[in-house]
DNA sequence: CAGCATACATAGATATGCAAGGTATTATGC
DNA sequence: GCATAATACCTTGCATATCTATGTATGCTG
């Protein structure tokens, strides 16, 4: 019973902090173009490396396109020497303007919570 | 057409908003209990106050119930001398370990974020 | 040419925040 | 005593973004 009990804990654990990332994801998926064009699944491979965010696949295609079509992100095929195809996308001047927008609201946000999380900091209770 | 475009865009960052605080405000409510409880228009000012959250009322109540009914907070009634009864909000035990738990998951998704977010910084382009 | 990895894409289910509107109780002015 | 305002709590319906699972196509390799 504890063991189910925890994994219920877990599990409930997942699904907020999958709400948690509700509109940080396009703000991170932005940040990455801030230095150059990216495809897809590099994309994926530097929200992991730098940030410890695993994005699945399903999730970036989707807002890719999102981003796209609001005018934030362009998109090229570029073909290989070697290897498959890939799409790459980069910011636009709108998507640069954007991003910061969105980095300005996230760190307001950011702040708030942190104030209202410092009472737990070293608190044994 | 200019102002139609800034209209557009901080309606959409409006929208983009709403979607970053999902998940943050059930942690930013169980944190404003740490210290002891309260009822559920205190909790409103105290975000506004400490934070800078301001949360609609169609906002804290439904979340309040459901994190009474996952086991996180409890309530009693309390009638004061003077004034309205007013339903009090503390946290229980396991309340307090999921707030332990949900703070350490916003700290890794934050720094990850913030990571991201360096090139941003000082960067005039 | 069969199997495998790479790369992009889609559909349905789910969860959450918000606006708008509603009920009940207490205090206040006349 | 009665009307009005202020306090406090609650419910409904909608918009939106992400995840899981699955699908398609291409190129490499033995």
């Amino acid at each position: 019973m504890d063991t189910k009990r925890t994994a219920a804990t877990e599990d409930e654990l997942g699904k907020w902090e999958t709400q948690l990332r509700k509109g940080g994801l396009g703000l991170a998926v932005l940040a990455t173009l801030w230095t150059g064009r990216l495809y897809g699944l590099e994309m994926l491979r530097r929200l992991e490396a730098d940030a410890g965010l695993s994005v699945p696949e399903g999730t970036i295609y989707p807002l890719l396109n999102r981003l796209k079509s609001e005018g934030f992100v362009t998109s090229e095929w570029v073909e290989a020497d070697a290897g498959h195809p890939r799409k790459y996308y980069s910011l636009t001047e709108r998507g640069r303007v954007r991003v910061r927008e969105m980095a300005g609201a996230w760190k307001g946000f950011a702040r708030g919570l942190e104030r209202l999380l410092a009472p737990l900091e070293g608190d044994p209770r």
